[in-house]
DNA sequence: GTATCTGCAAAACTTTTGCAGTACC
DNA sequence: GGTACTGCAAAAGTTTTGCAGATAC
């Protein structure tokens, strides 16, 4: 399934938030782009390169912390380098990083959620399903590193 | 089990690397305080607040660097902010880390084995099992998110 | 009309880098 | 002695903030 814009629209105005073309820009591109890594910047980009929006960093960046603070968005930071954000709804499922070239894929949860719940119960903690990285090496850096581990 | 700063130190002697002041001084400290969460700034702090030891940030980043390239040290990033540097060694047993006050539980990683395996599988990534961090709300914490949800 | 939002510019913060001098092996 | 490391200072990169003006409701 899959979220519209309105969808976010409709969420920020049930916030009681104003509907600015800024915050329509970034929630379009942010439904549109859902299944990329989108940084601030990249999004900022996609924002100017549209001829009937404009926004400035600090708005995007606004509109971001607006979209986290109604649980539309979750970001998280992927090795070095700028955060990236996702629906809280794609979120869903897992990552794993490559630690070399940040390269991700995706994994599905089946399979770990009765893990969560156990760690729930035994530590107390309420655990966020949607925040969770896994890292390692993908595929090519696995090759480079063994490469270079030889020599 | 606990790990002291002269396992580093041969670490980082037996890669080559020259023993200088400051490398002891961050070793030292990366053991003693294993089971905090050690930011490059705290570790900054703490050389410069021992009377025999002085370094410059940059060292200490550097140090850190090459602690992490001989796998005896790992950093993640929780949330916002810098950069936590845990010992490898602790690592190794995952913890859940609160996303307000950066509290942590040990969890153990029994049950999850077979989730790596089959990501590791599908996925072709080679999953760094101790780099691997889940985070939620501790008690304390889920209990003031949930009273402030509420107003 | 008014509280909220925006753009601009500057600051804050963490981390990295270039370089000349120092110290370890 | 030679290479590796350090400190200093400055840069780079991301994110935040203050403020005056604009805009949604």
């Amino acid at each position: 399934m899959h979220i519209t814009s309105e969808i976010l629209i409709d969420a920020l105005r049930s916030q009681g938030l104003r509907i600015t073309g800024a915050r329509r820009a970034v929630c379009s591109i942010v439904a549109e782009l859902h299944s990329e890594h989108l940084t601030a910047a990249r999004i900022l980009d996609e924002v100017r390169a549209r001829d009937n929006a404009t926004a400035d960093q600090s708005t995007v960046y606004r509109t971001l912390d607006a979209l986290e603070e109604a649980n539309l968005l979750v970001h998280s930071h992927l090795g070095h380098g700028p955060a990236v954000y996702h629906l809280a709804s794609e979120a869903a499922h897992q990552h794993v990083v490559c630690r070399r070239c940040g390269a991700t894929a995706s994994v599905p949860t089946a399979g770990i959620t009765d893990w969560l719940d156990e760690l729930q119960r035994s530590t107390g903690f309420v655990v966020d399903p949607t925040h969770f990285a896994v890292t390692g090496l993908c595929p090519d850096c696995a090759r480079v590193e063994s490469a270079s581990d030889k020599k």
